[in-house]
DNA sequence: CAGGCACTTGACAGCGCTTTCAAAATCTGA
DNA sequence: TCAGATTTTGAAAGCGCTGTCAAGTGCCTG
């Protein structure tokens, strides 16, 4: 393990006062070309590395911020951080993460755990810290939030419910009129938001709302299929599904794929999100796409804007229907009783 | 943006010395009882929370660890991560990630952030910067290697011959004699064995290895489905498909469905790695495991032993076929060809 | 009761870098 | 040519914490 190279090695080595190393590297102040060079050359020969903990103790910051995201693996919130880590490639900063496992107690432990680590900023995806806990931190340092609108912070999100409403009238459009919808977890303001997106597409469309068609799910594949396990046992109509997300989509549709109903001959199914894998799923998932990448990064520019009392406009974030195969016009109305009397 | 209070502070607050403050924090030396409760108590009071950059400068380390991945959105670098993150969680380490896209420059680049911000140790994911260079910087700290095999670090892996092996075992127990690769990258070690445990297999089976059948993809969904298009273009006759990896399988999957082959009714589908959607995909896809999540904890845990000079022996890495929906029977050896004759 | 020992404790010198302040060097213009 | 303005430079004081060292405390033993 050998000894690192120190700002004062390099100072010695160029003949100079280690202040002026300093001042060229960081370019604070104006150094005569000849010592600059000097310096130059010096850092070069000794290859030279600063000391990020020193520069960091000495400023008073660490050049490093903090992304709190439920869940590292899991491909929505990888799309995200795949964002921020493009948006700070480059700048001084560097993101670190920390994840909540949606749960209220983790999410606060990562907290603690990033502010622990000096951050400078905080990146919040989601999760279910208190507002005011949030507010309390914004305080210390700035804060952007993802996907939950608090007021007085900064936040950046997509329009759920008319994303959602986008989705289900795509549904209607090839006249479909059972809809069966997989919902997020009732304690996530984005799930209620499409569940109202929903609601509003089929009233416009004078069809009436029918609970027995909603059941809520959590977000992950496995609740997707006990969704349509669900729907299939009380006997529920239909002859499509809009799920909240791709993931809870992909087990809608295993499910299906189990009883023999075909998607989307018997049943079309759309999505939300639009994850990597929903392209080159069978049948290629029709859903509605977040970008998620742009959210990562304009919530990372918007942190360096903060960070550097810059003014920043994020850019909107704007979500479309992409239509793949799993979506087609309806059949027979009768096509999934068929199913079911089998 | 209030004044975070520091260490002295407490110690005043405690009417104690920093130095004893210092002590009851990291248990470093025995401290009288009461001072010690007064200690606490003014640690309570005060919020404090010690900063970990002057601690790391004091200390010369930086309580970091670097992981390089190749993309970290990619789902099987995200399950491996995951595994990282678990094992750290509770010590008084935290990762810090970057990533190398698949590029030496952007690892290089990658390699030059982490080691710059004084990461205590380095992960490094797969891969191809040259094996010297790790070895130089092993000189320095700790390195642990994934995915690659370089004498005299200190590397984790799995058996991907045998592996590969297993995989198309379970194809040939089905009857399928014409089975295609569909191989990862030449330049991956890794892909290398899964193609010498295909033809492992084939010659253990008496079947002649057919280079007509094997066609190298990039590990991405895409070059799954153009391998199965430029398989089908070539004409080849085939029952099977054994993919180097799960997302490569999935490429190949809507390939298929495009043409109207169905899985596993007329071709047989067998992945590699098993990530956690792979069991939501329809088919449901047979796969060999690959223990991500228990490779990247393994490789924390060896380097929290290597950080602290403890001997750490990892459990070894296994992987094992599990056989779901997306292989069958052989059904008949002219099957594909009506298929492409239509 | 003095001497010796084992613990506790606080002072202080860094860790590597930034930044202020004032001295030194350089440049103006009359 | 020199006073004064301006720029360049170095000395030094931290940033918040650790860890060494020596002084201080109490206790046991002979």
């Amino acid at each position: 393990m050998r000894e690192a190279v120190t700002l004062s090695d390099v100072a010695r080595e160029a003949g100079v006062s280690p202040s002026t190393v300093s001042r060229v590297i960081n370019g604070t102040a104006r150094v005569a070309a000849s010592k600059r060079e000097a310096v130059l050359r010096a850092i070069e020969r000794l290859h030279y590395r600063p000391n990020i903990m020193a520069k960091g103790l000495a400023q008073g910051r660490s050049l490093t911020i903090g992304v709190i995201t439920q869940e590292i693996s899991s491909p929505y919130y990888a799309e995200m951080l795949k964002g921020v880590e493009q948006a700070l490639e480059g700048t001084a900063y560097h993101p670190i993460f920390a994840s909540g496992h949606w749960r209220v107690d983790q999410e606060e432990a990562a907290l603690k755990v990033l502010v622990g680590r000096q951050v400078d900023g905080l990146i919040v995806m989601d999760g279910s810290v208190p507002e005011e806990r949030l507010k309390e931190l914004a305080h210390t340092m700035p804060v952007v939030v993802v996907g939950r609108r608090i007021p007085g912070l900064q936040c950046l999100g997509i329009d759920n419910r008319r994303a959602a409403y986008e989705g289900v009238q795509h549904l209607i459009e090839l006249g479909h009129r059972r809809i069966a919808h997989i919902a997020g977890p009732t304690s996530h303001p984005d799930s209620i938001e499409r569940l109202e997106g929903y609601r509003a597409a089929l009233e416009d469309a004078h069809i009436p709302f029918d609970p027995a068609l909603v059941v809520v799910g959590d977000y992950m594949e496995q609740s997707g299929v006990l969704a349509v396990e669900a729907l299939l046992a009380r006997g529920a109509l239909f002859t499509a599904i809009f799920a909240a997300n791709d993931q809870m989509a992909y087990g809608a549709n295993v499910a299906l794929y189990r009883r023999g109903i075909r998607v989307p001959h018997d049943v079309s199914l759309v999505g939300f999100d639009d994850l990597p894998s929903s392209s080159y799923f069978t049948p290629p998932l029709t859903t509605v796409r977040q970008p998620g990448p742009a959210m990562g990064w304009e919530a990372a520019r918007l942190m360096l804007a903060l960070l550097e009392g810059r003014d920043y406009t994020p850019k909107p974030l704007s979500t479309h229907l992409v239509v793949r195969e799993s979506t087609a016009l309806i059949r027979s109305t009768g096509a999934l009783a068929a199913h079911l009397l089998t």
